[in-house]
DNA sequence: ATTATTTAATAACAAATGTTATCGTTCGTA
DNA sequence: TACGAACGATAACATTTGTTATTAAATAAT
């Protein structure tokens, strides 16, 4: 739903200078709403500082799915490609600085993207990526009890800890605080 | 790594008629291994009749992630993309009637169909479609318990407790074989 | 047909994880 | 500064899930 993308990093200096304009700059304070569950999503931010969270409601229960922080580019790309109702929430966790850019003016960008053959295939070979990237989280998932999925996701995010409350943590994990904070206990024993 | 691809279903007549000569037929007996860990994937499979399993080893267990039945295309996706040596294994568990065309013919058909906007906004709509199904996945895996997962995969696959041996079932669910059968039972008492 | 192998169910016990409650601590805001 | 809310650790107990072993049924191979 929501997704990393580094459709920037695609292009030279030159293009990524053309595309600028098409970007404004904003600045929210913490838990600030950026899209709620139901919303289409009609922008796609880039974080120059803070740190976003995305999650849904799963009766009543907060389950996190991603946080993203500096220099990555989050949407909730599958209501952003259809045009359908957001199943998540963008919320974001620390004041911040984004830019954003509107879902016409990204939709031109990518069709521009496309017409090169060259970029073209790198725009591909992206979304492609990402698929490979959830394919690992659910094999992860099914595969790695939580303690191995937390470190790999701190190995992933080493200022994770830092700046993201550990209920949100445990969310991600699929785990309860309470099993988090063990984890943690534990981990914290075997290193001694 | 494995991916259900609907490539084909994006042609019309005419253009699946030019591209079916890239495909050669091929019967297997139940038990073959189309591809193995370690090996470059090189070919793009479309089963007409049987089922495919595809799995990795975890520690010398099998985690199974993906069947796959009649009309759906498999291959090791980012072994194909990527050129890098295939995580995963891929099985028949049937004797399969199965379609099969070459990486070169393959990259051929896409990019001509990606020289065409139409087409090509098609094939990216699939790209993406891919990369929502295995959030899905992954949102489930860490939302649902094993016996919404299993239901869940009952609902999407009805032929498979029928086709599939249930310790294959298990293993995608990320739970042993005792457990599957316990709620199993469970759902049996509690119907009646 | 017979035998060996694979598959599925179940029981008994062990380990992992969830639930609820309590208690400091930290943090934002009045 | 003070207050309330959010946060994190921990304990006690309940539930879920895993492990190992046993048995029966289904399937494949000879």
């Amino acid at each position: 739903m929501f997704e990393k993308s580094k459709t920037i990093s695609l292009l030279n200096k030159e293009r990524l200078q053309k595309y600028t304009p098409y970007f404004k700059q904003i600045e929210v304070p913490a838990k600030t709403i950026l899209l709620e569950e139901g919303q289409v999503s009609k922008r796609v931010y880039w974080i120059e500082k803070g740190c976003i969270r995305v999650w849904f409601n799963n009766d009543g229960k907060d389950i996190t799915y991603q946080f993203f922080f500096e220099n990555s580019t989050v949407a909730s790309i599958e209501s952003f490609r259809k045009n359908i109702p957001s199943a998540g929430n963008m919320e974001a966790l620390e004041p911040c600085t984004l830019w954003y850019a509107d879902k016409e003016d990204i939709e031109f960008i990518i069709d521009e993207i496309c017409e090169e053959p060259e970029l073209r295939k790198l725009f591909i070979d992206k979304i492609f990526q990402r698929t490979f990237d959830y394919m690992k989280y659910f094999f992860s998932a099914i595969k790695d009890p939580p303690q191995q999925r937390y470190l790999d996701l701190l190995k992933e995010n080493p200022q994770l800890i830092q700046r993201v409350p550990q209920h949100y943590i445990a969310s991600y994990l699929g785990i309860t605080t309470v099993h988090l904070s063990r984890i943690k206990s534990k981990l914290a024993k075997s290193k001694n």
